[in-house]
DNA sequence: ATTGTTTAGTGAAAGTTTTCACAGTGTTAA
DNA sequence: TTAACACTGTGAAAACTTTCACTAAACAAT
């Protein structure tokens, strides 16, 4: 299912946040970074980070630490090995309406070049310069402007459907606010973020702590 | 860290996806669930079911399947036994906003009472039933309301001095959506939710699995 | 009652991820 | 030129998580 190339899903989430920091540093005009600094910024270990490193293939041509922009294009290479990505948002309530405004100021590999929802008053305007349609439209506008992944910010009992179409329209990868689980065919990879469940997590979690100690 | 009373930050994740669905069958006058069935809605397998309801001590009394009232009760009393919490959110933005909007509908347990933001024009008002505060009273609020997570919806070069604030506030649990690590005392847990990464992740193998056959 | 079926509970195996610890090597300073 | 040092790359161990596979017990049907 995963690890592909022997790359694991853990390490290429990390990998994400290490471009991240890493572009940063270079815009600071930063040139190299040993490992113990990277996991220092990321809160985790060296080792950690000098395996992450290791399990892409990279080599450090010197022991000066890790030469950043060498790094960065390694890392974006295999970040955008996937190839490059139009996406679909489908739901434009208040959370669908945030991330289009939040996405659509960053990032031009991967934008969201078009919004759907079932609700015609939302539909055929345009929102943080993405276009706006109705959900008769998704097939179509899927096939026609190339779109591979949706991101669904619809109410839960919604999902499901909108998965279902997604998939129809032959899309390969899902983002799921739902608070539902999806079912869809093996080729489409889901991930799913739960917000609800992250903050019972760490009402647990901190609550715990509080009656003991760390 | 983690892995209280035996039970792993896995398995709590998925209690609440548990009790959500508990939830939702109850209320439709569903009386029992078999292991089977619990991991078809969830999309895992029957074991995994048995073996994190066995890890909370839960124990059947029939092999009708799982009685659901007591389930529901028995995973109810381990999520909760973090005690009650009050929320505070920081950063009365696009992404805050949904939250407080989609968050004051629901949930008891876990309520937001205060917001807070640096923008005067975004405080001193009331948004989803949540009072809205300027940042210089934070430490008053969360003490006097008794406040004890935290949710971080600010830019991510705020987000440190969020969450220092926070933690000089006395707070014990943070969840974070700026796309930074943190770094907060040891007593305070934090949970991070990165949507950015989330999104490159599922380009990521999406775009595998496109290559590639399953 | 008896028998066959089905399901929960669970030790052990398998799989995954993180951490340890050290060999090898570039770097620096004398 | 050499010696001390610091850091990377990595095999191996440890830790954690999931899955397998079997036992025992409830249940249903006869
Ligand atoms: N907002 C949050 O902070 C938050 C937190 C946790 C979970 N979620 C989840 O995220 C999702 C969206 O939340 P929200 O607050 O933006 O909700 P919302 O009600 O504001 O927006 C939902 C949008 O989906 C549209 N929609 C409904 N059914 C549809 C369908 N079948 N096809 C197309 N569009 C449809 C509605 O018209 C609406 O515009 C929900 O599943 C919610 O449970 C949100
Ligand atoms: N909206 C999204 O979909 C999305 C996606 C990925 C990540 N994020 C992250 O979530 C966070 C919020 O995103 P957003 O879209 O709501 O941003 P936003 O700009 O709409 O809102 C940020 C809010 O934080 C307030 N703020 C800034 N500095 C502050 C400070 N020091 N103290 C208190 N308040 C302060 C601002 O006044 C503003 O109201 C950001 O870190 C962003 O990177 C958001």
């Amino acid at each position: 299912m995963n690890n592909l190339d022997g790359i694991s899903e853990r390490t290429i989430e990390r990998l994400a946040l290490y471009r991240r920091l890493l572009s940063g540093l270079l815009e600071k005009g930063l040139e190299h970074i040993y490992s113990h600094q990277l996991a220092e910024f990321l809160g985790n270990t060296p080792a950690q980070v000098r395996r992450d490193i290791m399990s892409i293939g990279h080599v450090a041509r010197s022991k000066k630490g890790y030469d950043i922009p060498e790094l960065l294009t390694h890392i974006d290479s295999i970040l955008s090995s996937g190839g490059d990505h139009r996406i679909a948002l489908i739901g434009i309530g208040n959370l669908g309406r945030a991330i289009l405004s939040y996405f659509n100021q960053q990032h031009s590999a991967l934008r969201i070049v078009a919004a759907f929802d079932n609700d015609e008053t939302r539909v055929n305007r345009v929102i943080s310069g993405c276009r706006c349609y109705p959900m008769d439209e998704l097939k179509e506008k899927v096939e026609g402007e190339e779109i591979t992944l949706g991101i669904i910010t619809v109410p839960g009992p919604s999902a499901q459907i909108v998965a279902d179409a997604l998939a129809a329209a032959g899309i390969t990868g899902i983002l799921n606010f739902a608070p539902v689980p999806l079912k869809t065919p093996e080729d489409v990879y889901v991930e799913r973020i739960d917000i609800t469940t992250a903050i019972e997590k760490v009402a647990f979690f901190a609550g715990k702590w509080r009656q003991k100690g760390t």
